[in-house]
RNA sequence: GCCCGGGUGGCGGAAUUGGUAGACGCGCUGGAUUCAAAAUCCAGUUCUUUCGAGAGUGCGGGUUCGAUUCCCGCCCCGGGUACCA
């Protein structure tokens, strides 16, 4: 034991950074030093992360990895002489706080705001340089109103195909007026013609509800993804696999009223925009898979014995003359008009049964093909031959027609139903082996095509659509996958859609009256007449209507929109002003996970788009840099339960003693006495011996009485990984952390370590892997957390969380202190000239830095910090000129230690207002360059040349040394290649 | 199935994009300091080796003076997506 005075000194030499931290991030509150304007000469970076939804397990430390990356980012932007606009806010709105209010009756808005200051709380002791005068929560009035705003804009806006853009729903009335809606080419639902005579002869309800099939946010019956265990309806992307994506709970198709969004709209926009921004390909990918466009062309087919066409939407029309059989989806609108009286039964059997399956079970039906002949025949448009007409569920009735030609030779699902309904399979395209499977490779010449025959596949398809054209059969065509997004949501905790009925007539709440705020309901449940949660508000009346709408926006509506109102936070006048959505701009680095591409991704990149057309903003992109943080994966941490049985070895009592000694102490084993058990190096005898020395007294008293341990099994446990340190068990820490710990037995290796096992999942309580970053600040401080997990692997990467190595990271810090200090904790700087070594450490760093910050590599600049403190700690270098440079250079990425330092170096201001340094490459200069020389492509020996050598002064230079001799063995090289300051490789 | 990523020591991961593979950190080994420990510092640490060297970046081939990097074919892991015609 250390004398007490002893041991305070010791803590005096080191970096304190209790001290400093709480110090700095009053100052920083105080003087408002992340404070950002809106009027500045600088030029501006707008640097964003996708603001949390504040849930009550607060932030685990993978929340901040993002939030940690985009402030480095920020913080050299500001050193760099940029006007920095970074903020944080939350996206409050959400189901997590509405279920607990069912559950508990408190108001979500309690539970939220708890949330919220947990969260503000754990992000302050990270030390972020959020400008937090600009904070916004999606669940405020001041906020929604301008939500509900955006709304009303989509409300009153078409989409015109002619100008692909979105223009006022004031224009198109007056057209309706003048010229009727024959020449109006809109994304629309199916809208008969009329002329201006007619339109002025409609009613006003007749009126609204033609409006609606063009407005961008309408009210229609569609099918919608019904969840009835969260009672409201989901949009598509948050169903995966048939189940919610919140709580996973059993999503089933269903047809209701319900607001949309007429994003489809926009689906060429959206492709075509991700070209000019710079995303990753993989999030681009899932985008355009998303919005999966498909061209090919519609061609009719006449019925037999009708006067009806069946229309079908094709990619192959090349296959054309390779159509064997169609098939028409269950609910296609001809089916019952198809079905010739023999089939009726059969066919009406297979409809029910199909309406029955659940979206879920006919998804993991894929394999079982199901089908019925209609009875019904069409005509092939080319050759008049009759052409059987089946009904399949693998033709889905929303996408392209509701209506394939199947074209079993070449598509593998029309290959699987022909085959299992003997149907013909006609070859078109030579190659393949049609016996097994279908060819579909869009290689080879077309045969038994008629006019086709010769062509290859890519002409083919050219040639058909121009023949089926000129024909008049069908027209090219593009499909989009991509559906309108529902943007109803039967909940209570969201925007209320600024919506009231008169006589049954959509209108737009006045703008006036915004915002139309959130109603206090007595309890959070539908009604018993199965109305939302808002049908139990009391006196919530419009003035002129009937009654308001009663759901609200679903979770991403304020996500839409909110990079925008962190550029003008408090106006009240409107969303944000011009002014302000000018300078700022597009979000220059915006950083957040790959699980909204999307919804959120997509969603903000429609809306942005509107506001463009609509004359509201300069830009129709709002993210032009987007990096996708890596998922943090936990670590659990594993103790092998020993499952064992006591056995007798002698028979007598045997009973009584059992009975006396059956509750035994649980044991846990070490992790390497486990493995090398489980590998046989260890036997039973060995491990009994074991645990006989760990449990004495236990083993020793079963013994007295002939009694023993029988090993039976090993369950791996997991316990609480803050309680476990580079995989060694704090013991007494586990024993007081669980009761059925507190008896147990360890199993300790040599060493009197217990060690414990791994296995990375996912962060869950549950798993008792979850780490909070306050736990890290509290021990290490918030400049270790933040350098380690930026030290951790790629930003990109997903990675487990794991404390080894953070000790690393600590130890970085103190030795970064200790250069600004001597061996008794004295501030001790020289002002002495730097040296040319000095010097060259430090530029070293500052041209990897700049670099990798540019490039988003903050792991290996980590590494650069370490070896320049390492270096100028062996140079023994306290030189201010270098210190003060370095100082800079860390701090975007340890905020706390390097104000403290630059501060006590003499500076009033904050660092924050430095300039980062520039490298210069006069100290990097090297008056001579190492060659390794190679023979053979083998490396051989190395020879110091100087820079400025021509390419055959080298080489006469390397054959010149004695060693080159030896290598040539008597030899001429027969080349010798030399890359100027990398290699010499000379050929034998 | 299809579309993206990725596979490098005991571990996390570097490699200026075709030029000395394994930076940096963890862990481990040895040493210094200490009455002792912690902390700190120094040295070593891909594997094999007869100490000359040889092999080596998932596997098999290819291009090249030279391949972790480029090309072809496989295997495995992660993510996205799915009867989308």
């Amino acid at each position: 034991m250390l004398p007490y005075f002893y041991s305070l000194i010791l803590v005096e030499m080191d970096y304190n950074f209790n001290e400093v931290e709480s110090k700095w991030r009053k100052y920083w509150a105080e003087n408002k030093t992340y404070a950002t304007s809106n009027i500045s000469d600088k030029p501006k970076c707008y640097v964003l992360d996708m603001f949390p939804y504040p849930s009550g397990a607060g932030l685990h430390v993978g929340h901040p990895l993002g939030y940690i990356a985009s402030d480095i980012y920020a913080r050299f932007k500001k050193l760099n002489g940029y006007n920095v606009l970074h903020p944080m806010g939350y996206d409050a709105f959400g189901l997590p706080a509405e279920q607990y209010a069912i559950q508990t009756g408190q108001h979500p808005k309690v539970t939220t705001d708890e949330n919220l200051a947990r969260y503000r709380d754990q992000l302050d002791q990270i030390g972020f340089s959020f400008d937090w005068d600009r904070e916004i929560r999606t669940c405020e009035p001041k906020y929604y109103k301008w939500t509900q705003w955006i709304f009303g804009q989509l409300f009153n806006a078409w989409f015109n195909n002619d100008s692909q853009k979105s223009e006022n729903i004031e224009k198109l009335i007056a057209t309706f007026e003048t010229e009727g809606n024959a020449n109006v080419n809109a994304a629309c639902e199916e809208t008969p013609v009329f002329t201006a005579e007619d339109w002025k002869g409609k009613t006003e309800k007749e009126q609204s509800d033609i409006l609606l099939n063009y407005r961008l946010a309408y009210l229609s019956d569609s099918m919608v993804n019904w969840c009835p265990k969260l009672g409201t309806v989901l949009a598509n992307d948050e169903v995966i696999n048939g189940l919610s994506e919140r709580g996973s709970y059993p999503v089933e198709r269903k047809l209701m009223l319900q607001w949309s969004l007429r994003i489809s709209a926009y689906s060429e926009r959206l492709l075509q925009g991700l070209e000019q921004i710079d995303w990753t390909d993989s999030l681009k990918e899932m985008q355009k898979n998303w919005i999966g466009k498909s061209t090919g062309c519609s061609v009719s087919f006449d019925i037999a014995n009708s006067d009806k066409h069946l229309e079908v939407f094709t990619t192959r029309p090349d296959t054309i003359f390779g159509v064997s059989f169609m098939v028409v989806a269950p609910e296609h609108e001809y089916v019952a008009e198809l079905t010739t009286a023999d089939q009726k039964a059969d066919i009406e059997q297979y409809i029910t049964e199909a309406k029955n399956k659940t979206e879920r079970e006919r998804m993991a039906d894929v394999k079982n093909v199901t089908g019925v002949f209609t009875g019904a025949y069409a005509k092939h448009p080319f050759t008049g031959k009759e052409i059987p007409i089946w009904i399949g569920d693998y033709v889905l009735a929303g996408y392209g027609t509701g209506a394939v030609m199947a074209v079993a030779a070449h598509d593998s699902r029309d290959y699987a139903f022909a085959k299992k309904f003997d149907l013909p399979i006609l070859p078109v395209i030579e190659g393949g082996n049609i016996e097994e499977e279908a060819h579909e490779a869009k290689t080879g010449k077309l045969i038994n095509s008629n006019f086709l025959d010769g062509l290859k596949v890519k002409q083919a398809m050219k040639t058909a659509i121009w023949k089926i054209e000129t024909e008049g059969l069908g027209k090219g065509k593009t499909n989009y996958r991509l559906r309108d997004a529902v943007f109803g949501r039967q909940r209570y905790w969201g925007e209320p859609i600024p919506m009231y009925f008169d006589k049954g007539i959509p209108k737009l709440v006045d703008e006036a009256e915004y915002p139309l705020t959130l109603p206090e309901v007595d309890e959070y449940l539908p009604t018993e007449d199965g109305d939302p949660p808002l049908g139990r508000a009391k006196d919530w009346k419009p003035k002129n209507g009937d009654n308001y709408e009663l759901s609200t926006m679903p979770g991403w509506a304020g996500s839409s929109w909110y990079y925008l109102r962190y550029m003008d936070p408090n106006n009240d006048g409107t969303f944000a002003s011009r002014e302000n959505t000018d300078y700022w701009n597009q979000v220059d680095l915006y950083i957040g996970g790959t699980e909204h591409a999307t919804g959120h991704l997509l969603y903000s990149r429609f809306w942005c788009k509107v506001l463009h057309d609509l004359g509201h903003i300069g830009f129709d992109e709002p993210f032009k840099k987007l990096i996708n943080q890596g998922m943090i994966l936990g670590t659990s941490a594993l103790a092998y339960r020993i499952e064992y049985a006591i056995k007798s070895t002698d028979a007598t009592n045997r009973k009584e003693f059992i009975k006396a000694v059956e509750n035994g102490p649980v044991l846990y084993l070490s992790y390497n006495h486990w493995l090398k058990y489980q590998a046989e190096e260890l036997s039973a005898t060995e491990l009994l011996e074991l645990i006989e020395k760990h449990s004495g007294d236990y083993v020793n008293g079963l013994r007295q009485n002939n009694l023993g341990l029988d090993i039976k099994s090993f369950s791996p446990i997991r316990v609480d990984v803050n309680k476990v340190h580079n995989n060694e068990m704090d013991i007494s820490a586990i024993k007081n952390w669980m009761p059925e710990f507190n008896s147990a037995i360890f199993i300790t290796e040599n060493d009197q370590k217990f060690i414990c096992g791994e296995e990375v999942e996912k962060m869950s309580k549950r798993w008792y892997n979850v780490v909070n970053p306050d736990d890290i600040v509290g021990v290490q401080g918030a400049d270790v957390l933040r350098l380690y997990e930026m030290f951790l692997g790629p930003l990109e990467q997903a990675k487990p969380w794991s404390t080894k190595g953070i000790d690393g990271v600590s130890r970085f810090i103190r030795k970064f202190w200790n250069l600004f200090h001597d061996a008794e904790g004295n501030w001790n700087v020289s002002d002495a000239e730097a040296s040319k070594d000095e010097l060259k450490v430090l530029h070293t760093l500052i041209k990897k830095v700049q670099h990798d910050i540019e490039n988003f590599s903050f792991n290996t600049s980590v590494s650069a910090f370490m070896v320049c403190v390492n270096d100028l700690q062996k140079l023994k270098c306290n030189k201010s000129a270098i210190l003060k440079e370095l100082a800079i250079t860390l701090s975007p990425y340890a905020p706390f230690i390097t104000e403290e330092l630059w501060n006590k170096l003499g500076n009033n201001e904050s660092v924050t207002t430095a300039t980062f340094p520039k490298f210069e490459a006069s100290y990097l200069i090297e008056s001579n360059h190492t060659y390794p020389v190679s023979f053979n492509g083998k490396m051989r020996f190395t020879l110091d040349l100087p820079l400025d050598l021509s390419k055959d002064q080298i080489e006469e230079a390397v054959m010149n040394h004695e060693d080159s001799q030896k290598w040539l063995d008597g030899n001429t090289p027969k080349k010798v290649i030399i890359v100027p300051k990398k290699i010499v490789n000379i050929v034998v």
